[in-house]
RNA sequence: GGGUGGAUGGCGGAAUGGUAGACGCUACGGACUUAAAAUCCGUUGGCCGCAAGGCCGUGAGGGUUCGACUCCCUCUCCGCCCACCA
């Protein structure tokens, strides 16, 4: 009897997939179909893997090895995205390279990934941080640059003072550094970025395309932000200068009873009046000083200053106020707003504070206007002159019109997504790739391709500088170079890229990853693409899914590649939760009954307990669980099994250490059917029940056709559709069905097969035992017979009213509607309430529900 | 405030118009054992009942339907994302 050891076996069938090279993708698929599934690649971190990732792994896993099985050639590979933050800051701390503790990070993590078996061709690893990687990214840096497509501004720009480097749009989260917390503050600086904003509308149009989850579909909509209005132009009272403001209302401009321009607006110093000057100058330098978390979070209260100047309105000729308010953005659509109290609910609040007037131009449809708030629905126009009586749909149209017709405004649609701050003031990142010409050329000068990569020297101090220069820029020798062109004296750019910059390709050199002649070959990319597959978390749905998004729409547009996006479906793995204990004073214990008995049996003597609470891992909350430990003590099979078992795939789920040991149950059962020196389960324990110590023979093959095939169809299709968990009850079932009744070979082969993709070590162990030969991960993945894949016994229920009396209990075959209702008349439990009761009508459900209507059903009683 | 998911036994969850609670965990009872562990068998939503059986039950309230966890309306609570975007 050999027992079940993880331990043994894993590493043994990992070796051997290895060395036999089984999952190497070919160059081509060779006239067979292509499948290529991603996982979003991790960033190699020092803490290790966490067990949030191996759930995408996993799953990505199972189904590429379906895939493969079913015939695909699938490519499947991993790499590290290995630029960023904590490598560096872990140098500044300790003077450590970060190329030094990115390797032992990315030896550390691809240990770990290894030790659960997933099938990657490990001969396409990626790292993005290798200059044969980062080549290319600059390279494609250098064709955006080309298209001008990337551009130096000096623009107030988010940056962050702990991390002392600017950051994108994305990257700030009310008001804080994504990455460490602090207040975000303004900063003008000079600045490369990144012109997303001229693919906004096809980034917005082309998410129709994408099988991708509805949230992450809303998040990329709300954050491109596309609205569609008008502008419109007010000419200033007394001077010759004009504001134009952006408005998705332009119905309302007779109910305009001020202007709004944000303390940023260009023309604020130019209208303001000389008494009122010192009061707006104070405003605006306070509203300049305050950071945008200060900004938003008095967003309640709002602030403004008069600047005593007067626009005048292009419909009526009213004379409005100009005023100055923080409320208004400087960056979005006009930088200045026609307030509308009667109909935005913001303008009302400043009305209302600052004692301006309030005009209604709609009512509602139906019912009375009630103005205690901005009345901010479609509605009727009123006390808008000729316009009286249009719909608001209507009159936008109108008057958009009627002021294009006067020139003093036109259509507009406005965007939320600004360009992208794509240069950091940091060292661990790719160099952007131009030198700045102090010769003839007088300027920026890209590094030709043969200079290419510019590569990232060594610095003696990574600290940042804090004065907008990366550490780069200590570095004299590698600053000071000549220009290509003209030869002249020069000088590098010595900001960096963002983290998000490796990413943003790196799918593409999966399918030549060996190149040093192109990024990728355009054969190669016209086979391989699209990723038919992308898995990740939910937190990239912004950042790195629209970045890439828009580098793919550019590589598309220069013809480098054929498909107009990068991942047709996506799948978010829900986020991995575990169980806190917390005592009354908020001390946390540990993550499970067992890691927290001591405690707890301290805690007895007082009559105090534990809470506890289902959370986000944190070592604070030392509820963090570590793959290492739990493959230790379980093995990977059990891992992967019951990652997958916990749940639905997309939802987050806690993890329970108590329910790990059921699916290990489960394997240990496979096992033991598998294993031919144990005996049968029922005869491993002599009882008086059944005394036989034998061991049971095997069927035939046919003695478990149905449920074999059932479970062939459930398996497959639970599979394709994401549902690991009851893919693996289907399995589980199908076990305890084989333990019950005996498995003939035909039952275990196809249960080997079935469960290779989620449990591939023992399944290759048990396929071996079969005597098969190596690698039930090249066998055919088994196909089902539609017919035999129902069950042999048909349970019709039959109820009364909807309310289930009885059940029919017959062979599998085609019945008559007839025949099964003379059958329920006959049955003693359903002839009792049909007794005096007036048959209205019958449902007959085929297989399934029989269904008397009944109008006065006979009360049964006993 | 906007978006997007979710709420089902003691617990994780199954069932997307057709027998609610599959599968797993826990707990209890039994077998085996000197004993324990492991393993196996049985029970395990609530209430009434010796039983047969009946009634109630999927966050709350209404509706559609022969039939609703599932569809529609109203509401409550929770997660995640975004948020003064005119």
């Amino acid at each position: 009897m050999a027992r079940y050891e993880p331990k043994t076996i894993e590493p043994k069938w990992q070796k051997r997939w290895l060395e036999s090279g089984i999952f190497k993708t070919p160059l081509t698929p060779g006239g067979k179909s292509k499948f290529y599934i991603l996982d979003m690649f991790p960033y190699p971190s020092a803490a290790g893997l966490h067990v949030g990732h191996p759930e995408g792994y996993t799953a990505t896993d199972i189904i590429a090895r379906m895939k493969r099985m079913q015939g695909h050639v699938v490519l499947h590979p991993m790499g590290w995205d290995a630029f960023g933050l904590p490598a560096e800051n872990y140098a500044i701390a300790t003077g450590v390279h970060p190329a030094q503790t990115t390797a032992q990070s990315i030896a550390a993590f691809k240990r770990q990934i290894q030790s659960l078996g997933f099938s990657y061709d490990w001969e396409r690893e990626i790292d993005t941080t290798n200059p044969n990687y980062y080549k290319w990214t600059q390279w494609i840096f250098l064709q955006l640059f080309k298209k001008g497509l990337a551009y130096e501004a000096h623009v107030p720009i988010n940056f962050c003072p702990s991390c002392r480097t600017g950051l994108a749009n994305e990257e700030v989260h009310q008001g804080g550094c994504e990455r460490c917390g602090s207040a975000v503050i303004k900063k003008n600086m000079r600045q490369w970025m990144l012109r997303i904003t001229a693919y906004a509308e096809r980034l917005l149009q082309d998410l129709e395309r994408l099988d991708w989850p509805e949230s992450t579909l809303a998040m990329q909509r709300h954050w491109i932000g596309r609205s569609e209005g008008a502008e419109i132009e007010f000419r200033v009272a007394r001077f010759e200068l004009r504001v134009s403001v952006f408005t998705t209302r332009p119905d309302t401009l007779f109910g305009a009873t001020y202007l709004a321009l944000a303390p940023e607006h260009p023309l604020v110093d130019q209208i303001t009046s000389p008494s009122k000057k010192t009061a707006v100058e104070a405003y605006c330098q306070e509203a300049q000083l305050k950071t945008d978390m200060e900004r938003t979070q008095v967003a309640k209260e709002k602030t403004g200053v008069f600047t005593g100047a007067g626009a005048i309105n292009p419909v009526n000729g009213e004379t409005i106020p100009i005023w100055v308010a923080d409320y208004i953005l400087p960056h979005y659509g006009t930088g200045a707003i026609m307030a509308v109290p009667g109909h935005d609910q913001r303008d009302y609040e400043f009305a209302k504070k600052m004692n301006l007037p309030i005009k209604p131009v709609a009512r509602p449809l139906e019912g009375e206007a009630i103005f205690e708030r901005a009345f901010e629905e479609d509605g009727i126009a009123i006390n808008s002159g000729e316009f009286d009586g249009l719909t608001t749909a209507d009159f936008k149209k109108r008057m958009v019109e009627w002021l294009s017709k006067k020139g003093v405004g036109r259509p507009r649609v406005s965007y939320k997504l600004r360009d992208w701050v794509f240069s950091r003031q940091r060292y661990w990142g790719e160099p952007i790739p131009v030198v700045h010409c102090q010769g003839s050329c007088g300027g920026v000068v890209p590094v030709p391709e043969s200079g290419l990569p510019v590569a990232l020297p060594d610095v003696s101090r990574y600290q940042p500088t804090g004065t907008g220069d990366s550490p780069l820029s200590l570095i004299e020798s590698w600053v000071k170079t000549k220009c290509p062109v003209c030869g002249s004296a020069a000088e590098r750019e010595t900001n960096t890229m963002p983290q998000w910059a490796g990413s943003c390709w790196y799918y593409l050199r999966f399918v030549d990853p060996y190149n040093d002649q192109a990024p990728w070959d355009q054969e190669l990319q016209k086979i391989w693409l699209p990723v038919d597959l992308y898995v990740g978390g939910a937190e990239h749905a912004v950042l790195h899914l629209l970045y890439s998004r828009f580098w793919h729409k550019v590589l598309f547009d220069l013809g480098l590649v054929s498909t107009i996006e990068p991942f047709m479906k996506l799948r978010h793995q829900g986020m991995i939760l575990a169980y806190s204990y917390q005592d009354k004073l908020g001390v946390y214990h540990g993550y499970d009954e067992i890691d927290v008995k001591d405690s707890k049996a301290a805690l007895e003597a007082t009559g105090e307990e534990l809470s506890s609470r289902i959370e986000k891992m944190s070592k604070s909350k030392k509820n963090v669980v570590n793959p290492d430990e739990v493959i230790k003590q379980w093995g990977a099979d059990t891992m992967r099994l019951y990652e997958m078992f916990m749940g639905e795939f997309e939802l987050s789920k806690p993890w329970d250490m108590r329910s790990i040991e059921g699916v290990h149950r489960f394997l240990l059962r496979v096992w033991r059917l598998f294993d031919k020196q144990t005996p049968s389960l029922e005869f491993q324990v002599p009882s008086s029940k059944s005394p036989a110590n034998t061991q049971r023979p095997a069927p035939s093959a046919d003695a478990n056709l149905r449920v074999r095939h059932r479970t062939i169809k459930l398996v497959t299709e639970r599979i394709e559709n994401f549902k690991f968990n009851t893919a693996i009850t289907a399995l589980m079932e199908y076990v305890n069905a084989l333990t019950a009744k005996g498995a003939a070979r035909e039952d275990l082969a196809t249960l080997c097969i079935l469960l290779s993709p989620l449990a591939p070590h023992t399944s290759e162990e048990c396929w071996e035992m079969l005597g098969e030969a190596p690698f039930v991960s090249l066998a055919p993945w088994p196909v089902y017979d539609e017919e035999l894949a129902v069950e042999e016994k048909l349970a019709i229920a039959v109820q009364i009213n909807g309310r289930v009396r009885e059940t029919l209990t017959l062979n599998a075959g085609s019945w008559t509607q007839d025949q099964i209702a003379a059958m329920a008349r006959e049955n003693p439990k359903i002839a009792k309430y049909l007794e005096n009761a007036k048959i209205q009508r019958v449902v007959y459900v085929p297989g399934k529900i029989f269904n008397f209507v009944v109008a006065n059903p006979a009360v049964v009683s006993e």
